[in-house]
DNA sequence: CTGTTAGCGCATTCAA
DNA sequence: TTGAATGCGCTAACAG
């Protein structure tokens, strides 16, 4: 432990300069000179002091990755996998992660010099914090999250939405509710954009009072938006803005008397662990979290490298996952207008 | 950007050295000086560099995070909470945290020097590597995991499971299943024997026709397992080694006629994301993430304090949760000895 | 109590 | 093509 540069040069019979050089694949280096000091310095198993060589060039090949704390607890698995797939990626590219809950002042790991750039992941990272990045030109990229002039990867929520909701059109589906958790968020807000833009393209008209918010960041907020809407209509089908509202909400269908998909269909989005498990399993919408992770991290060291490249906003599309819980189409099993089913 | 310890030293009229025992708190230094520097430091907005207080000091206030790659898919959820809790406790000590997916060799960031210590999660982490960190000395700790004379923070999984099945055996139940992924893990073992233990203390016979393991690490592989034991015997009650194991066992109980829990009882052990919204809502063994978290990294931090520290063994209790799959005692309902049921 | 000197390990001038 | 000297920003040993 604490072979230098110094040993290597030693070994290899020249200077530490030179050893440097070799490192770093410097030009103007004799062939033979260079193989020698590559033994010397395999044979001594030598590795380069991080903390020595960040002082003289001002690069910690380190980015930093921040969640907001909020997300830690309920949907973590969805930026875990972001991480995760954003760690290997940055791994191959010589770079490490460091992670951070993100708070509303300036990272402290930015200050310090410790990163080159960071990674926000969600769309609850403090406005002020995101404009006093920008501001002073640090290199970053939002992931799930978007700003006008600002770097980001988002995922196609509008898209997303539209597909699956023109899915339960297909399906036969005329009276179709939406529920979230509260429309403040900016995902929710886009998927809500995609279910009013699938009604209209096929000629459907947008009734609010299909449409219930539960009640923001509390567990079982889908329970609470399922009986709000149910208190107000009775749709055939529902587009839930993600997979954990949606099982909430199933399980308030349940015990109104509905049976899913039969008296009414539901949709979710994410398609995280909880879909393919839940009771029944979730026909939704696929987020392809490994990209969102990989491109965050490709388009943040691009940007590193090219400081003046202009912002970027990429999108990742998404794919409706078909399961058991939008059922099948609905001609063979019940009358164009149905008036009320179930309780 | 870049003001240095010098400049502060210029502002305040004293030596860059003085600056420096000002900030580090070193003692001898006159109050008032003392005050000048910190005005000064304040003025200038100056924070130190972290590369070259590394470089000086040999110490990187830097904590590496491994998980094995395999559970950033799955069951991320889990350790992504344990990482969010250990984040902020390091935080709360000065220290950053470095993430990264575990492979078989060392750790780059190691032996860069980066980090000063290691947190393991998972007990799929190579023996190799764990023996490989034990002999060269340096400070970690292992997270759902142990190892004879290792530093580690474990799982109650022995008496959570013991818990969950006496629970089981109090509401009546004389025939009770174990269901799990795998015997090979060691969490699922020590649920194992939790299992066998509380039918010993309730003198009810251990039958190896009333286990089942699925397929390692496949998706559905609860459903599998219970597809197996369903083939084999018909308890009343089955304890399930995690609950995305459970929540896929209950499925294939859900297909083959039987109602839980009325049919068949149902218990899990880790109480995620999935346990509550589960169908029916899951009775689970908790585990206390954030503590486990918390705990790794006071630990790991001790070590690194005290290098001689002998090491400790950490459990974490857990805490059973009873939800609506185990279902009430079996008294009214059904006779002492039931034969065979739905099908 | 405080200033001066000397590295930490590496990359990068400038000479040779 | 290579070596010697210098500095990155900070801490620590030694004076004073």
């Amino acid at each position: 432990m604490g072979v230098t540069i110094h040993d290597v040069a030693k070994r290899a019979g020249v200077s530490p300069a030179t050893v440097s050089r070799v490192l770093n694949d410097r030009p103007g280096i004799r062939a033979e000179t260079r193989e020698r000091v590559l033994k010397a310095a395999r044979e001594l198993g030598y590795i380069p002091d991080f903390s020595a060589r960040s002082l003289a060039t001002k690069r910690t090949h380190t980015l930093g990755f921040l969640v907001h704390a909020r997300h830690s607890l309920s949907s973590h698995s969805f930026y875990g996998q972001v991480l995760a797939a954003a760690e290997k990626e940055a791994r191959q590219h010589g770079y490490h992660l460091l992670f951070s809950t993100v708070h509303d002042e300036a990272p402290l790991m930015l200050e310090e010099q410790r990163v080159e750039g960071l990674i926000l992941a969600g769309c609850d990272i403090p406005r002020a914090l995101i404009l006093h990045l920008k501001h002073s030109g640090v290199p970053f990229v939002l992931v799930d999250n978007h700003l006008p002039g600002v770097n980001s990867i988002v995922i196609d929520n509008e898209g997303g939405a539209y597909e699956a909701v023109s899915h339960l059109i297909r399906l036969g589906h005329r009276e179709i509710g939406f529920l979230c958790e509260w429309m403040e968020d900016l995902s929710f807000a886009e998927r809500f954009a995609g279910y009013k833009r699938a009604l209209q393209d096929h000629g459907l008209p947008y009734r609010p009072e299909l449409v219930a918010e539960g009640e923001p960041r509390t567990p079982g907020s889908g329970y609470i938006a399922a009986q709000r809407l149910l208190q107000k209509a009775r749709p055939s089908a529902v587009f839930v803005a993600n997979d954990l509202t949606a099982v909430e909400a199933m399980r308030a269908f349940r015990e109104a008397g509905l049976d899913i998909p039969k008296d009414i269909a539901v949709v979710g989005f994410d398609d995280g662990d909880l879909a393919p498990v839940a009771y029944p399993p979730l026909t939704t919408v696929r987020v392809f979290r490994d990209a969102l992770g990989i491109q965050a991290v490709r388009r943040l060291l691009y940007i590193i490298e090219h400081p003046s490249t202009p912002p970027l906003q990429i999108r990742v599309f998404t794919k409706l996952i078909i399961r058991e819980s939008c059922g099948t189409p609905l001609h063979a099993q019940r009358p164009p207008k149905p008036a009320d089913a179930g309780a």
